[in-house]
DNA sequence: AGTCACCTGATT
DNA sequence: AATCAGGTGACT
């Protein structure tokens, strides 16, 4: 399930229940999750290495170990991280976990085992990460940042946005959705959108993450809040055959670049 | 720039 | 049985 959001929510969650914790084992169930890095060299540099910290970047999380290591997890769709009381209980769908030196686990479950674990040296990451793009809730992402990107493309601007090495982070749905807000055809080349459209475009993004942030930071603490976490409701995706909530036309379905777009007719020109 | 493979589970 | 899924990388 996740997008820029719910991998800030995870780092988040990490940063709060593993930081300083020190890695025992690492298990892997199948050589998928590693590859094309061996699982037993992940385990053997693994080993006994502490968390320093966890970061995000884009979809990336960023594990720092000791000894200038970092574990790259990349949840791809339908990955999750997240620390167990006792690893033994676990649920089969966790394709890998770390056994820690305190007696907890922390699995990496992924039920369609689409997701990545990978080993850097520091300096190799930061060199792996600046092939991405700028992040979205960064003061460096500027309208001026998406303009100069978008200059010349003739790509279709959801397909655009989703490019990773444009804009980092962004996914089906904030695509989607900040495309609705901004009133823009996602069909549309992005190198043909007025200046004045970026500008809206650039803050509907902002303000999409934003809140999605907030939701899902908000949805991984406490269960209560549930409720309040959903109060932002998608305004096109997933809403195929229903009416905009706004003029009333119906939402519609296509495809772009393999992957479902929705949208209005009406509002997005 | 478009299509497909990678995987599994839920829904139609 | 067929289609769909909040992602990415490797192919035409």
């Amino acid at each position: 399930m996740p997008e820029l959001p719910e991998v800030e929510a995870v780092c988040l969650r990490l940063r709060r229940q593993a930081k300083g914790a020190k890695v025992a084992v690492f298990h892997a169930q199948r050589p998928n999750v590693t590859a094309p890095q061996y699982v037993e060299m992940v385990a053997t540099v693994v080993a006994g290495r502490s968390i320093e910290g966890v970061r995000r970047r884009g979809k990336n999380i960023l594990i720092d170990l000791s000894g200038n290591v970092t574990l790259r997890v990349h949840l791809r769709m339908t990955g999750d991280l997240y620390v167990v009381a006792d690893a033994r209980l676990r649920p089969v769908t966790v394709r890998a976990w770390f056994s820690l030196s305190d007696g907890r686990g922390l699995l990496f479950n992924d039920p369609r085992a689409l997701g990545k674990i990978h080993l850097y040296a520091r300096e190799e990451i930061d060199a792996e990460m600046a092939k991405l793009g700028v992040e979205p809730l960064s003061r460096t992402f500027r309208p001026q940042t998406l303009r100069e990107a978008a200059r010349g493309s003739r790509m279709p601007v959801k397909l655009f946005l989703m490019d990773q090495s444009v804009v980092a982070g962004l996914g089906n749905i904030s695509a989607a959705e900040a495309l609705f807000r901004a009133g823009i055809d996602p069909r549309k080349p992005a190198g043909r959108i007025s200046p004045g459209r970026i500008l809206r475009l650039h803050a509907e993004i902002v303000r999409v993450l934003r809140h999605a942030v907030q939701s899902a930071s908000i949805a991984y603490k406490s269960p209560r809040r549930f409720e309040e976490a959903e109060s932002f409701p998608n305004a096109v995706y997933d809403r195929e055959g229903e009416e905009c909530g706004n003029c009333g036309r119906i939402i519609r379905r296509i495809q772009q670049g393999g992957r479902s777009t929705y949208f209005c007719p009406g509002c997005q020109k």
